[in-house]
DNA sequence: GCAATGATTTACT
DNA sequence: GTAAATCATTGCC
């Protein structure tokens, strides 16, 4: 049930960002197999400030954005979090979406060990750098290809009515001016664990 | 070569 | 609510 090439090499990045949903984000390490349902997603495109590739401006660290879609874009966010981002679209258009918040599925206990002596369960993975922590994500999965067996992402055939997605502006990206207010994040409606 | 800074989290006041 | 932690990447010198 992993997600095929079809799905990641679409034109419409919004649109990609809102079919995660539902979806389930995998990651292998050592055989350790950890895993959660994506609840929160934003989308990102060259053509708009919010975005690393902005202008196409292509660089060393957002290279792998430029690339066919269905792989993964890790990278290192105010010194100390990784974020993790599905690259899509076709080779030389830079679309990404990131997975902002997942709901724990299957490791669990492998999570809490990863992420230390928390408060709350509810801070598992509620959030981009919370998240690629349980997961073991780091820079070392940047440029991985979804459709392999490190990372991946599968459909559960869980289905999100679209009453129950939120729209709304993106977050934390403030210095993108008039585009921070584009309507390109989603998330499930209710559900406990999306960051607030 | 070097200084500025961010798609965040956490712990304080 | 505000601020500190912390470093790879970037863009300019």
């Amino acid at each position: 049930m992993k997600l095929p090439l079809d799905f990641y090499i679409k034109n419409n990045v919004v649109k990609i960002a809102k079919d995660l949903l539902g979806k389930v984000l995998y990651t292998n390490l050592d055989g350790v197999i950890t895993g959660g349902l994506i609840v929160e997603t934003e989308a990102y495109s060259w053509k708009e400030k919010g975005c690393h590739a902005y202008n196409n401006r292509k660089t060393n660290r957002n290279a792998i954005m430029f690339e066919r879609g269905g792989y993964s874009y890790v990278y290192l966010c105010y010194g100390m979090h990784y974020l993790f981002n599905v690259v899509t679209n076709v080779e030389g258009v830079a679309d990404a979406v990131l997975v902002r918040a997942l709901e724990p599925l299957s490791g669990e206990q492998e999570m809490l060990l990863r992420r230390g002596k928390i408060s709350n369960k509810l801070h598992l993975t509620s959030g981009p750098g919370k998240l690629s922590k349980a997961l073991g994500i780091d820079r070392t999965l940047n440029g991985k290809s979804l459709l392999d067996n490190e990372i991946w992402i599968e459909d559960i055939g869980r289905k999100i009515a679209p009453k129950n997605v939120v729209i709304g502006p993106r977050i934390g990206i403030d210095y993108a001016g008039e585009d921070a207010l584009l309507p390109w994040r989603f998330s499930i409606r209710g559900n406990p664990w999306v960051s607030k």
